[in-house]
RNA sequence: GCGCCGCUAGCUCAACUGGCAGAGCAACUGACUCUUAAUCAGUAGGUUCCAGGUUCGAUUCCUGGGCGGCGCACCA
Protein backbone atom coordinates (compact mmCIF):
# COMPACT_ATOMS: atom_id res chain seq x y z
CA UNK A 1 0.00 0.00 0.00
CA UNK A 2 1.23 3.44 -0.99
CA UNK A 3 1.86 6.48 1.69
CA UNK A 4 -0.86 8.15 -0.39
CA UNK A 5 -3.44 5.80 -0.55
CA UNK A 6 -3.00 5.07 2.99
CA UNK A 7 -3.75 8.67 3.56
CA UNK A 8 -6.69 8.87 1.90
CA UNK A 9 -8.33 5.63 3.16
CA UNK A 10 -6.76 7.17 7.03
CA UNK A 11 -8.56 10.17 6.27
CA UNK A 12 -12.03 8.27 5.85
CA UNK A 13 -11.93 6.29 8.25
CA UNK A 14 -11.08 9.48 10.66
CA UNK A 15 -13.97 10.35 9.37
CA UNK A 16 -16.16 7.39 10.14
CA UNK A 17 -15.23 7.67 13.36
CA UNK A 18 -15.82 11.25 14.19
CA UNK A 19 -19.44 10.22 12.51
CA UNK A 20 -19.85 8.09 15.41
CA UNK A 21 -18.66 10.44 18.22
CA UNK A 22 -21.34 12.86 16.67
CA UNK A 23 -23.78 9.36 17.32
CA UNK A 24 -24.32 9.03 13.57
CA UNK A 25 -24.49 5.46 12.41
CA UNK A 26 -22.56 5.16 9.08
CA UNK A 27 -24.09 2.00 8.15
CA UNK A 28 -27.63 2.05 8.29
CA UNK A 29 -30.24 -0.77 7.94
CA UNK A 30 -32.70 0.31 5.87
CA UNK A 31 -34.71 3.28 4.21
CA UNK A 32 -37.65 4.46 2.98
CA UNK A 33 -37.52 5.47 -0.67
CA UNK A 34 -40.60 7.22 -1.85
CA UNK A 35 -39.46 7.43 -5.31
CA UNK A 36 -36.31 6.58 -7.80
CA UNK A 37 -34.44 9.49 -9.54
CA UNK A 38 -35.94 9.31 -12.66
CA UNK A 39 -39.28 9.14 -11.46
CA UNK A 40 -38.98 12.30 -8.95
CA UNK A 41 -37.91 14.00 -12.37
CA UNK A 42 -40.57 12.65 -14.07
CA UNK A 43 -43.34 13.04 -11.78
CA UNK A 44 -42.16 16.79 -10.93
CA UNK A 45 -42.53 17.85 -14.82
CA UNK A 46 -45.68 16.18 -14.89
CA UNK A 47 -46.67 18.47 -11.66
CA UNK A 48 -45.36 21.32 -13.37
CA UNK A 49 -47.18 20.95 -16.10
CA UNK A 50 -50.73 20.23 -14.50
CA UNK A 51 -49.59 23.29 -12.34
CA UNK A 52 -49.76 21.02 -9.46
CA UNK A 53 -46.86 23.19 -7.52
CA UNK A 54 -46.95 25.28 -4.58
CA UNK A 55 -46.60 29.18 -4.96
CA UNK A 56 -42.42 28.80 -4.33
CA UNK A 57 -43.08 26.21 -7.46
CA UNK A 58 -41.98 23.30 -5.50
CA UNK A 59 -43.48 20.04 -5.56
CA UNK A 60 -44.07 17.26 -3.39
CA UNK A 61 -41.79 15.70 -0.61
CA UNK A 62 -40.01 13.01 -1.74
CA UNK A 63 -37.54 10.71 -0.11
CA UNK A 64 -34.46 9.70 -2.31
CA UNK A 65 -31.33 7.68 -1.68
CA UNK A 66 -28.21 6.92 -3.92
CA UNK A 67 -24.00 7.12 -4.05
CA UNK A 68 -22.91 10.76 -3.91
CA UNK A 69 -21.47 11.33 -7.26
CA UNK A 70 -20.06 14.95 -7.19
CA UNK A 71 -20.15 17.86 -4.45
CA UNK A 72 -20.02 21.74 -4.72
CA UNK A 73 -19.68 23.37 -1.64
CA UNK A 74 -20.35 27.23 -1.54
CA UNK A 75 -20.09 28.25 2.60
CA UNK A 76 -23.48 28.21 3.92
CA UNK A 77 -24.66 25.79 0.71
CA UNK A 78 -24.17 23.07 -1.30
CA UNK A 79 -25.07 20.90 -4.54
CA UNK A 80 -24.47 17.55 -4.97
CA UNK A 81 -25.48 14.51 -7.59
CA UNK A 82 -26.71 11.57 -6.17
CA UNK A 83 -27.25 8.41 -8.37
CA UNK A 84 -29.30 5.18 -8.14
CA UNK A 85 -30.21 2.98 -10.55
CA UNK A 86 -32.72 5.45 -12.40
CA UNK A 87 -29.64 7.82 -13.06
CA UNK A 88 -28.34 11.23 -11.50
CA UNK A 89 -30.40 13.86 -9.46
CA UNK A 90 -29.17 17.18 -8.09
CA UNK A 91 -29.70 17.57 -4.04
CA UNK A 92 -29.21 20.88 -2.76
CA UNK A 93 -28.12 21.52 1.19
CA UNK A 94 -28.35 24.94 2.95
CA UNK A 95 -27.67 25.91 6.34
CA UNK A 96 -31.05 27.56 7.16
CA UNK A 97 -32.67 24.62 6.08
CA UNK A 98 -30.86 22.04 7.99
CA UNK A 99 -29.30 23.66 10.79
CA UNK A 100 -26.06 24.55 11.87
CA UNK A 101 -24.99 20.79 13.19
CA UNK A 102 -26.82 19.00 10.21
CA UNK A 103 -24.89 21.13 7.54
CA UNK A 104 -21.63 20.93 9.65
CA UNK A 105 -22.19 17.25 9.70
CA UNK A 106 -21.85 17.33 5.88
CA UNK A 107 -18.29 17.93 5.77
CA UNK A 108 -17.67 14.19 6.82
CA UNK A 109 -19.04 13.08 3.29
CA UNK A 110 -17.48 11.85 0.68
CA UNK A 111 -18.35 11.31 -2.67
CA UNK A 112 -18.74 7.28 -2.83
CA UNK A 113 -20.62 7.29 -0.06
CA UNK A 114 -24.32 6.32 0.13
CA UNK A 115 -27.00 8.71 1.85
CA UNK A 116 -30.71 9.12 1.80
CA UNK A 117 -32.37 12.68 1.52
CA UNK A 118 -35.66 13.67 2.68
CA UNK A 119 -37.06 17.24 0.89
CA UNK A 120 -39.09 18.98 -1.63
CA UNK A 121 -38.66 19.52 -5.45
CA UNK A 122 -38.05 22.44 -7.43
CA UNK A 123 -36.26 23.19 -10.07
CA UNK A 124 -32.94 25.91 -10.00
CA UNK A 125 -32.36 29.38 -11.67
CA UNK A 126 -30.39 26.51 -14.17
CA UNK A 127 -33.44 24.51 -14.85
CA UNK A 128 -32.31 21.77 -13.04
CA UNK A 129 -35.01 19.55 -11.05
CA UNK A 130 -33.08 19.44 -7.68
CA UNK A 131 -34.29 18.16 -4.62
CA UNK A 132 -34.15 20.57 -1.37
CA UNK A 133 -32.86 18.57 1.47
CA UNK A 134 -35.11 19.12 4.78
CA UNK A 135 -32.58 16.13 6.30
CA UNK A 136 -30.25 13.50 5.46
CA UNK A 137 -28.77 10.13 6.19
CA UNK A 138 -25.75 8.33 5.92
CA UNK A 139 -26.76 4.72 4.76
CA UNK A 140 -23.60 3.61 3.88
CA UNK A 141 -19.92 5.53 4.04
CA UNK A 142 -17.47 4.91 1.26
CA UNK A 143 -13.57 4.24 2.76
CA UNK A 144 -11.98 4.02 -0.40
CA UNK A 145 -12.19 6.49 -3.17
CA UNK A 146 -13.87 5.23 -6.33
CA UNK A 147 -12.02 6.63 -9.37
CA UNK A 148 -15.38 8.77 -10.39
CA UNK A 149 -14.97 10.45 -13.46
CA UNK A 150 -15.66 14.46 -13.88
CA UNK A 151 -17.83 15.47 -16.91
CA UNK A 152 -19.10 17.80 -18.60
CA UNK A 153 -22.70 17.59 -20.49
CA UNK A 154 -23.36 19.75 -23.11
CA UNK A 155 -27.28 21.76 -22.49
CA UNK A 156 -28.00 21.77 -26.13
CA UNK A 157 -26.45 18.58 -27.77
CA UNK A 158 -26.43 16.50 -24.58
CA UNK A 159 -23.09 15.11 -25.44
CA UNK A 160 -21.39 13.84 -22.23
CA UNK A 161 -17.92 14.84 -21.99
CA UNK A 162 -15.63 12.96 -19.93
CA UNK A 163 -12.54 14.64 -18.26
CA UNK A 164 -10.63 12.02 -16.07
CA UNK A 165 -11.41 8.45 -15.70
CA UNK A 166 -11.12 5.21 -14.77
CA UNK A 167 -9.14 3.94 -18.19
CA UNK A 168 -6.78 0.93 -16.83
CA UNK A 169 -8.58 -2.67 -18.28
CA UNK A 170 -6.96 -4.85 -15.99
CA UNK A 171 -8.16 -2.82 -13.32
CA UNK A 172 -11.73 -2.27 -14.55
CA UNK A 173 -12.18 -6.16 -15.11
CA UNK A 174 -10.84 -7.07 -12.06
CA UNK A 175 -12.74 -4.53 -10.12
CA UNK A 176 -16.07 -4.63 -11.66
CA UNK A 177 -18.22 -3.57 -8.74
CA UNK A 178 -15.99 -0.47 -9.54
CA UNK A 179 -16.12 0.16 -12.96
CA UNK A 180 -20.07 -0.60 -12.80
CA UNK A 181 -19.99 2.20 -10.04
CA UNK A 182 -18.24 4.95 -12.03
CA UNK A 183 -19.88 3.59 -15.81
CA UNK A 184 -23.37 3.37 -16.51
CA UNK A 185 -22.81 2.23 -20.15
CA UNK A 186 -21.40 -1.02 -18.20
CA UNK A 187 -24.64 -1.02 -16.22
CA UNK A 188 -26.58 -0.63 -19.66
CA UNK A 189 -24.17 -3.70 -21.31
CA UNK A 190 -25.31 -5.57 -18.56
CA UNK A 191 -28.69 -5.07 -18.60
CA UNK A 192 -28.51 -5.61 -23.08
CA UNK A 193 -27.44 -8.92 -22.29
CA UNK A 194 -30.05 -9.83 -19.12
CA UNK A 195 -32.95 -8.72 -21.77
CA UNK A 196 -31.47 -10.63 -24.75
CA UNK A 197 -31.26 -13.74 -22.60
CA UNK A 198 -34.80 -13.32 -21.62
CA UNK A 199 -35.45 -12.99 -25.17
CA UNK A 200 -33.76 -16.19 -26.34
CA UNK A 201 -35.93 -17.85 -23.76
CA UNK A 202 -39.42 -16.42 -24.60
CA UNK A 203 -38.04 -17.10 -28.31
CA UNK A 204 -37.85 -20.98 -27.68
CA UNK A 205 -40.70 -21.08 -25.18
CA UNK A 206 -43.30 -20.26 -27.02
CA UNK A 207 -42.24 -22.25 -29.86
CA UNK A 208 -42.64 -25.17 -27.67
CA UNK A 209 -39.07 -26.19 -26.65
CA UNK A 210 -38.34 -27.23 -22.70
CA UNK A 211 -35.65 -25.59 -20.89
CA UNK A 212 -33.58 -28.09 -19.33
CA UNK A 213 -30.63 -28.65 -16.89
CA UNK A 214 -27.66 -31.03 -18.03
CA UNK A 215 -24.72 -32.01 -16.03
CA UNK A 216 -21.77 -29.55 -16.27
CA UNK A 217 -19.66 -32.35 -14.48
CA UNK A 218 -19.00 -35.13 -16.53
CA UNK A 219 -17.46 -38.56 -16.71
CA UNK A 220 -16.44 -38.46 -20.62
CA UNK A 221 -16.77 -34.67 -22.14
CA UNK A 222 -18.03 -34.24 -25.52
CA UNK A 223 -19.77 -32.96 -28.22
CA UNK A 224 -16.96 -30.32 -29.08
CA UNK A 225 -13.63 -30.59 -29.99
CA UNK A 226 -11.47 -28.94 -27.55
CA UNK A 227 -9.44 -29.62 -24.64
CA UNK A 228 -11.44 -29.90 -21.09
CA UNK A 229 -10.79 -28.77 -17.58
CA UNK A 230 -10.02 -32.06 -15.66
CA UNK A 231 -11.65 -32.18 -11.65
CA UNK A 232 -11.58 -35.07 -8.88
CA UNK A 233 -14.70 -35.91 -7.44
CA UNK A 234 -13.58 -37.34 -3.75
CA UNK A 235 -15.91 -39.30 -2.82
CA UNK A 236 -16.66 -41.01 -6.11
CA UNK A 237 -12.80 -41.13 -6.35
CA UNK A 238 -12.96 -40.77 -10.22
CA UNK A 239 -11.62 -37.82 -12.49
CA UNK A 240 -14.45 -35.72 -13.48
CA UNK A 241 -14.68 -32.90 -16.45
CA UNK A 242 -16.10 -30.02 -16.73
CA UNK A 243 -18.20 -29.77 -19.80
CA UNK A 244 -17.32 -28.01 -23.11
CA UNK A 245 -20.70 -29.12 -24.98
CA UNK A 246 -24.30 -29.53 -23.40
CA UNK A 247 -24.83 -31.55 -27.04
CA UNK A 248 -24.66 -35.58 -26.13
CA UNK A 249 -26.97 -35.16 -22.90
CA UNK A 250 -29.67 -33.00 -24.66
CA UNK A 251 -29.35 -35.36 -27.24
CA UNK A 252 -29.90 -37.98 -24.65
CA UNK A 253 -33.48 -36.57 -24.12
CA UNK A 254 -34.26 -36.23 -27.07
CA UNK A 255 -34.17 -40.38 -27.32
CA UNK A 256 -36.09 -40.12 -24.16
CA UNK A 257 -38.84 -38.59 -25.89
CA UNK A 258 -38.52 -34.77 -25.09
CA UNK A 259 -39.41 -33.34 -29.05
CA UNK A 260 -37.61 -29.52 -28.24
CA UNK A 261 -35.26 -29.01 -25.55
CA UNK A 262 -32.56 -26.11 -24.42
CA UNK A 263 -30.34 -25.20 -22.28
CA UNK A 264 -28.76 -21.98 -21.84
CA UNK A 265 -25.61 -22.44 -19.30
CA UNK A 266 -21.78 -21.91 -18.83
CA UNK A 267 -19.69 -24.37 -21.14
CA UNK A 268 -16.03 -24.34 -20.39
CA UNK A 269 -12.97 -24.99 -22.66
CA UNK A 270 -9.27 -24.89 -21.65
CA UNK A 271 -8.05 -22.93 -24.24
CA UNK A 272 -6.44 -19.52 -24.80
CA UNK A 273 -8.36 -15.85 -24.45
CA UNK A 274 -8.48 -13.19 -26.78
CA UNK A 275 -11.32 -10.97 -27.52
CA UNK A 276 -13.71 -13.40 -28.35
CA UNK A 277 -12.65 -16.39 -26.06
CA UNK A 278 -13.36 -16.73 -22.80
CA UNK A 279 -12.62 -19.88 -21.06
CA UNK A 280 -15.66 -20.25 -19.17
CA UNK A 281 -18.38 -18.75 -21.28
CA UNK A 282 -22.66 -19.38 -22.01
CA UNK A 283 -23.87 -21.10 -24.50
CA UNK A 284 -27.29 -21.62 -25.92
CA UNK A 285 -28.20 -25.46 -27.18
CA UNK A 286 -31.58 -26.47 -28.88
CA UNK A 287 -32.49 -29.60 -30.14
CA UNK A 288 -35.81 -30.39 -32.26
CA UNK A 289 -37.05 -33.82 -33.34
CA UNK A 290 -38.18 -34.57 -36.88
CA UNK A 291 -36.10 -31.77 -38.25
CA UNK A 292 -33.04 -31.15 -40.80
CA UNK A 293 -30.42 -28.47 -40.94
CA UNK A 294 -32.59 -26.65 -43.35
CA UNK A 295 -34.78 -26.04 -40.83
CA UNK A 296 -32.64 -24.92 -38.37
CA UNK A 297 -31.37 -22.90 -40.35
CA UNK A 298 -35.18 -20.95 -40.81
CA UNK A 299 -35.35 -21.18 -36.86
CA UNK A 300 -31.97 -19.34 -36.47
CA UNK A 301 -32.67 -16.77 -38.67
CA UNK A 302 -35.96 -15.86 -37.28
CA UNK A 303 -34.43 -16.29 -33.53
CA UNK A 304 -31.35 -13.79 -34.48
CA UNK A 305 -33.13 -11.29 -36.28
CA UNK A 306 -36.21 -11.09 -33.68
CA UNK A 307 -33.89 -11.42 -30.66
CA UNK A 308 -31.80 -8.58 -31.82
CA UNK A 309 -34.61 -7.02 -32.31
CA UNK A 310 -36.48 -6.65 -29.32
CA UNK A 311 -33.10 -6.24 -27.64
CA UNK A 312 -32.08 -3.38 -29.22
CA UNK A 313 -35.17 -1.85 -31.06
CA UNK A 314 -33.85 -2.76 -34.34
CA UNK A 315 -32.45 -5.39 -36.63
CA UNK A 316 -29.86 -3.77 -37.88
CA UNK A 317 -26.71 -2.76 -35.63
CA UNK A 318 -22.92 -1.21 -35.70
CA UNK A 319 -20.30 -3.26 -34.54
CA UNK A 320 -16.80 -1.90 -34.30
CA UNK A 321 -17.73 0.73 -37.15
CA UNK A 322 -19.23 -2.46 -39.45
CA UNK A 323 -23.35 -1.94 -40.17
CA UNK A 324 -24.46 -5.18 -39.70
CA UNK A 325 -28.01 -6.35 -40.73
CA UNK A 326 -29.39 -9.33 -39.07
CA UNK A 327 -32.91 -9.43 -41.20
CA UNK A 328 -33.52 -12.82 -42.97
CA UNK A 329 -32.96 -14.44 -45.11
CA UNK A 330 -28.90 -14.75 -44.31
CA UNK A 331 -26.64 -15.57 -47.15
CA UNK A 332 -25.69 -18.96 -47.55
CA UNK A 333 -22.74 -20.05 -49.29
CA UNK A 334 -21.27 -23.83 -49.63
CA UNK A 335 -17.76 -24.56 -47.55
CA UNK A 336 -15.66 -26.12 -49.98
CA UNK A 337 -16.99 -23.67 -52.80
CA UNK A 338 -16.13 -20.64 -50.96
CA UNK A 339 -12.79 -21.82 -50.02
CA UNK A 340 -12.94 -22.81 -53.44
CA UNK A 341 -13.13 -19.62 -54.82
CA UNK A 342 -10.52 -18.24 -52.46
CA UNK A 343 -8.28 -20.59 -53.61
CA UNK A 344 -8.95 -20.62 -57.52
CA UNK A 345 -8.94 -24.61 -57.54
CA UNK A 346 -11.56 -26.54 -56.27
CA UNK A 347 -10.48 -28.05 -52.62
CA UNK A 348 -12.21 -31.03 -53.28
CA UNK A 349 -9.90 -31.67 -56.23
CA UNK A 350 -6.95 -30.88 -53.72
CA UNK A 351 -4.81 -33.81 -51.90
CA UNK A 352 -3.70 -33.23 -48.63
CA UNK A 353 -0.21 -32.31 -49.66
CA UNK A 354 -1.61 -29.73 -52.04
CA UNK A 355 -3.89 -28.48 -48.97
CA UNK A 356 -0.43 -27.97 -46.93
CA UNK A 357 1.50 -26.29 -49.88
CA UNK A 358 -1.81 -23.70 -50.19
CA UNK A 359 -1.97 -22.74 -46.37
CA UNK A 360 1.96 -22.27 -46.13
CA UNK A 361 1.57 -20.30 -49.29
CA UNK A 362 -1.37 -18.37 -47.88
CA UNK A 363 -0.53 -17.81 -44.23
CA UNK A 364 2.62 -18.64 -43.96
CA UNK A 365 2.10 -21.77 -41.43
CA UNK A 366 3.98 -25.21 -41.82
CA UNK A 367 1.41 -27.90 -40.49
CA UNK A 368 3.02 -31.14 -41.39
CA UNK A 369 1.06 -33.45 -39.49
CA UNK A 370 -2.22 -32.14 -40.06
CA UNK A 371 -4.96 -34.08 -42.01
CA UNK A 372 -6.59 -33.15 -44.50
CA UNK A 373 -10.18 -31.73 -41.77
CA UNK A 374 -7.53 -29.52 -40.06
CA UNK A 375 -5.88 -28.23 -43.29
CA UNK A 376 -9.61 -27.35 -44.75
CA UNK A 377 -10.47 -25.93 -41.59
CA UNK A 378 -7.26 -23.79 -41.26
CA UNK A 379 -7.53 -22.65 -44.63
CA UNK A 380 -11.38 -21.57 -44.33
CA UNK A 381 -10.15 -19.95 -41.19
CA UNK A 382 -7.61 -17.77 -42.61
CA UNK A 383 -9.07 -16.88 -46.16
CA UNK A 384 -12.88 -16.93 -46.22
CA UNK A 385 -14.29 -16.42 -42.32
CA UNK A 386 -12.30 -12.89 -41.87
CA UNK A 387 -15.03 -11.49 -44.83
CA UNK A 388 -18.17 -13.17 -43.77
CA UNK A 389 -19.49 -9.58 -42.12
CA UNK A 390 -22.97 -10.07 -43.07
CA UNK A 391 -25.31 -13.11 -41.25
CA UNK A 392 -24.06 -15.53 -43.45
CA UNK A 393 -24.57 -19.60 -42.97
CA UNK A 394 -21.53 -21.57 -44.25
CA UNK A 395 -23.11 -25.21 -44.98
CA UNK A 396 -21.85 -28.94 -46.09
CA UNK A 397 -18.81 -29.00 -43.81
CA UNK A 398 -16.45 -31.64 -44.87
CA UNK A 399 -17.27 -35.13 -42.55
CA UNK A 400 -14.19 -34.95 -41.14
CA UNK A 401 -14.55 -31.88 -38.96
CA UNK A 402 -18.13 -33.10 -37.57
CA UNK A 403 -17.94 -36.58 -36.40
CA UNK A 404 -21.43 -35.92 -34.93
CA UNK A 405 -23.37 -34.60 -38.10
CA UNK A 406 -25.18 -36.34 -40.88
CA UNK A 407 -23.91 -37.74 -44.14
CA UNK A 408 -24.65 -34.95 -46.53
CA UNK A 409 -27.52 -36.11 -48.99
CA UNK A 410 -26.25 -37.32 -52.28
CA UNK A 411 -22.65 -36.73 -51.26
CA UNK A 412 -21.24 -38.44 -47.73
CA UNK A 413 -18.05 -36.88 -48.31
CA UNK A 414 -20.02 -34.06 -46.76
CA UNK A 415 -21.92 -33.69 -43.66
CA UNK A 416 -25.51 -31.75 -43.32
CA UNK A 417 -23.76 -28.92 -40.48
CA UNK A 418 -24.06 -25.06 -40.86
CA UNK A 419 -22.39 -22.44 -38.94
CA UNK A 420 -23.70 -19.03 -38.75
CA UNK A 421 -20.95 -16.24 -39.15
CA UNK A 422 -21.44 -12.61 -38.00
CA UNK A 423 -18.56 -9.50 -38.14
CA UNK A 424 -15.91 -12.29 -38.91
CA UNK A 425 -17.13 -14.52 -35.80
CA UNK A 426 -18.65 -17.98 -35.39
CA UNK A 427 -22.07 -17.27 -33.30
CA UNK A 428 -23.84 -21.01 -34.01
CA UNK A 429 -22.97 -24.34 -35.04
CA UNK A 430 -25.65 -26.77 -36.15
CA UNK A 431 -26.73 -29.91 -37.96
CA UNK A 432 -29.02 -32.71 -38.71
CA UNK A 433 -27.85 -34.80 -35.91
CA UNK A 434 -26.24 -38.35 -36.78
CA UNK A 435 -28.54 -40.77 -35.28
CA UNK A 436 -27.11 -43.89 -37.03
CA UNK A 437 -25.55 -45.36 -34.08
CA UNK A 438 -23.48 -47.67 -36.30
CA UNK A 439 -21.86 -44.72 -38.40
CA UNK A 440 -21.67 -42.39 -35.10
CA UNK A 441 -19.46 -45.67 -33.61
CA UNK A 442 -17.24 -45.29 -36.93
CA UNK A 443 -16.96 -41.45 -36.61
CA UNK A 444 -15.77 -41.55 -32.94
CA UNK A 445 -13.07 -44.72 -33.76
CA UNK A 446 -11.96 -41.89 -36.42
CA UNK A 447 -11.78 -39.52 -33.97
CA UNK A 448 -9.77 -42.23 -31.31
CA UNK A 449 -7.16 -42.61 -34.36
CA UNK A 450 -6.64 -38.82 -34.43
CA UNK A 451 -6.33 -38.71 -30.51
CA UNK A 452 -3.82 -41.72 -30.45
CA UNK A 453 -1.90 -39.81 -33.42
CA UNK A 454 -1.46 -36.71 -30.71
CA UNK A 455 -4.98 -34.28 -31.57
CA UNK A 456 -6.02 -33.58 -28.24
CA UNK A 457 -9.26 -32.20 -29.54
CA UNK A 458 -10.14 -34.80 -30.98
CA UNK A 459 -13.72 -36.40 -29.68
CA UNK A 460 -13.63 -38.98 -27.15
CA UNK A 461 -15.95 -42.79 -27.76
CA UNK A 462 -18.55 -42.26 -25.37
CA UNK A 463 -20.47 -45.82 -25.43
CA UNK A 464 -23.24 -44.19 -23.00
CA UNK A 465 -23.92 -42.32 -25.70
CA UNK A 466 -23.86 -44.67 -28.20
CA UNK A 467 -25.97 -46.82 -25.72
CA UNK A 468 -28.58 -44.30 -26.02
CA UNK A 469 -28.12 -43.91 -29.70
CA UNK A 470 -28.86 -47.72 -30.38
CA UNK A 471 -32.01 -47.31 -28.46
CA UNK A 472 -33.17 -45.18 -31.19
CA UNK A 473 -32.92 -41.19 -32.02
CA UNK A 474 -35.71 -40.28 -34.19
CA UNK A 475 -34.14 -37.42 -36.71
CA UNK A 476 -33.04 -33.94 -35.12
CA UNK A 477 -31.70 -30.84 -35.65
CA UNK A 478 -29.68 -29.82 -33.16
CA UNK A 479 -27.69 -25.32 -33.00
CA UNK A 480 -25.50 -24.09 -30.35
CA UNK A 481 -25.27 -20.44 -30.39
CA UNK A 482 -22.65 -18.44 -28.56
CA UNK A 483 -24.57 -16.27 -26.31
CA UNK A 484 -21.33 -14.07 -24.93
CA UNK A 485 -20.38 -13.21 -29.02
CA UNK A 486 -24.36 -12.12 -29.69
CA UNK A 487 -23.93 -9.79 -26.63
CA UNK A 488 -20.80 -8.60 -27.84
CA UNK A 489 -21.62 -7.83 -31.90
CA UNK A 490 -25.00 -5.84 -30.22
CA UNK A 491 -23.44 -3.77 -27.35
CA UNK A 492 -20.77 -2.67 -30.12
CA UNK A 493 -18.15 -4.34 -27.61
CA UNK A 494 -14.49 -4.60 -28.69
CA UNK A 495 -14.18 -7.43 -26.65
CA UNK A 496 -16.41 -10.60 -24.92
CA UNK A 497 -14.63 -9.60 -22.02
CA UNK A 498 -16.54 -6.49 -21.70
CA UNK A 499 -20.12 -8.63 -21.47
CA UNK A 500 -18.60 -10.97 -18.83
CA UNK A 501 -19.00 -9.48 -15.99
CA UNK A 502 -15.77 -11.24 -14.33
CA UNK A 503 -13.93 -12.75 -17.28
CA UNK A 504 -11.07 -14.64 -16.64
CA UNK A 505 -8.02 -13.04 -15.37
CA UNK A 506 -4.55 -14.12 -13.93
CA UNK A 507 -5.49 -14.62 -9.99
CA UNK A 508 -4.35 -11.29 -8.63
CA UNK A 509 -0.78 -11.62 -6.79
CA UNK A 510 -1.21 -10.92 -3.10
CA UNK A 511 -2.86 -8.30 -1.84
CA UNK A 512 -3.21 -4.71 -3.21
CA UNK A 513 -3.69 -1.28 -0.94
C1' G B 1 4.01 -19.94 -26.88
C1' C B 2 5.71 -15.66 -30.46
C1' G B 3 5.64 -10.32 -31.89
C1' C B 4 4.41 -5.10 -31.03
C1' C B 5 3.14 -1.49 -27.43
C1' G B 6 2.67 -0.03 -22.44
C1' C B 7 3.60 0.30 -16.82
C1' U B 8 5.40 7.65 -13.57
C1' A B 9 0.82 10.59 -7.34
C1' G B 10 -5.69 7.52 -5.51
C1' C B 11 -7.49 8.60 -11.14
C1' U B 12 -6.06 10.59 -16.21
C1' C B 13 -1.54 11.86 -18.21
C1' A B 14 3.39 15.04 -19.07
C1' A B 15 8.78 15.17 -18.46
C1' C B 16 13.32 17.12 -25.68
C1' U B 17 19.08 13.96 -28.09
C1' G B 18 20.33 10.89 -20.40
C1' G B 19 20.61 16.53 -16.38
C1' C B 20 16.63 18.96 -9.67
C1' A B 21 9.89 14.08 -11.33
C1' G B 22 5.34 17.78 -13.08
C1' A B 23 -0.04 19.14 -14.32
C1' G B 24 -5.40 18.49 -13.93
C1' C B 25 -8.87 15.91 -11.04
C1' A B 26 -9.43 13.49 -6.15
C1' A B 27 -7.60 14.55 -0.79
C1' C B 28 -6.57 18.34 3.18
C1' U B 29 -6.99 23.87 5.14
C1' G B 30 -9.48 28.52 4.32
C1' A B 31 -13.26 32.00 1.55
C1' C B 32 -18.03 31.76 -0.77
C1' U B 33 -26.37 30.57 0.54
C1' C B 34 -28.99 28.68 -7.04
C1' U B 35 -23.90 25.63 -8.35
C1' U B 36 -23.00 21.91 -12.02
C1' A B 37 -15.76 20.05 -15.08
C1' A B 38 -18.43 25.41 -9.49
C1' U B 39 -14.78 29.28 -8.49
C1' C B 40 -10.61 31.49 -5.67
C1' A B 41 -6.18 31.06 -2.23
C1' G B 42 -3.05 27.59 0.05
C1' U B 43 -1.12 22.46 1.80
C1' A B 44 0.23 17.62 1.37
C1' G B 45 0.99 13.42 -1.63
C1' G B 46 6.29 9.48 -5.58
C1' U B 47 10.38 2.45 -4.30
C1' U B 48 8.93 6.41 -11.94
C1' C B 49 6.57 -2.23 -11.99
C1' C B 50 11.06 -5.34 -10.09
C1' A B 51 16.37 -6.88 -10.36
C1' G B 52 20.89 -6.13 -12.57
C1' G B 53 24.11 -3.27 -16.06
C1' U B 54 26.25 1.19 -18.77
C1' U B 55 27.12 6.29 -16.99
C1' C B 56 29.68 11.65 -13.10
C1' G B 57 24.33 11.18 -13.40
C1' A B 58 18.88 6.63 -15.62
C1' U B 59 11.69 7.79 -15.63
C1' U B 60 14.83 8.01 -20.17
C1' C B 61 19.83 3.59 -22.75
C1' C B 62 20.98 -2.10 -22.33
C1' U B 63 19.85 -7.21 -20.25
C1' G B 64 16.62 -10.31 -17.53
C1' G B 65 12.01 -10.79 -15.00
C1' G B 66 6.70 -9.37 -13.63
C1' C B 67 2.01 -7.49 -15.06
C1' G B 68 -1.28 -5.71 -18.81
C1' G B 69 -3.30 -4.33 -23.79
C1' C B 70 -3.31 -5.48 -28.94
C1' G B 71 -2.01 -8.87 -32.89
C1' C B 72 -0.51 -13.90 -34.23
C1' A B 73 -0.82 -18.95 -32.79
C1' C B 74 -4.54 -21.87 -30.27
C1' C B 75 -10.02 -21.95 -30.38
C1' A B 76 -13.09 -28.75 -35.63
Amino acid sequence: MTQELSHLLRTRREKLEALRERGIEPYAYRFDRTARSDEVVSAYSEAERKGDLNESGEGSEVRVVGRIMSWRSHGKSAFAHIEDEGGRIQLYFRLDVLGQEAFDDLNLLDLGDWIGVEGRVFRTRTEEITVRAGSWTLLSKSLRPLPIPKEEVDPDTGERTVYSGFADPRTRYRQRYADLAVHPEVRKIVRTRTRLVSALRRFLDARGFLEVETPVLQPIYGGAAARPFTTYHNALDTTLYLRIADELYLKRLIVGGFERVYEIGKDFRNEGIDRSHNPEFTMLEFYQAFADYHDMMELVEELVGSVVEETTGSRRFVHQERDIDVSPPFRKVAFLEALGKKLGTSPAEMDVEGLRQALRERTGEDLDDAGRGRLLDKLFGALVEPELIQPTFVVDYPVELSPLAKHKRGDSSLTERFELFIGGWELANAFSELNDPLDQRARFEAQAQLRDAGDEEAHPIDEDYLRAMEYGMPPTGGVGIGVDRLVTLVTDSPSIRDVILFPTLRPEEGREG
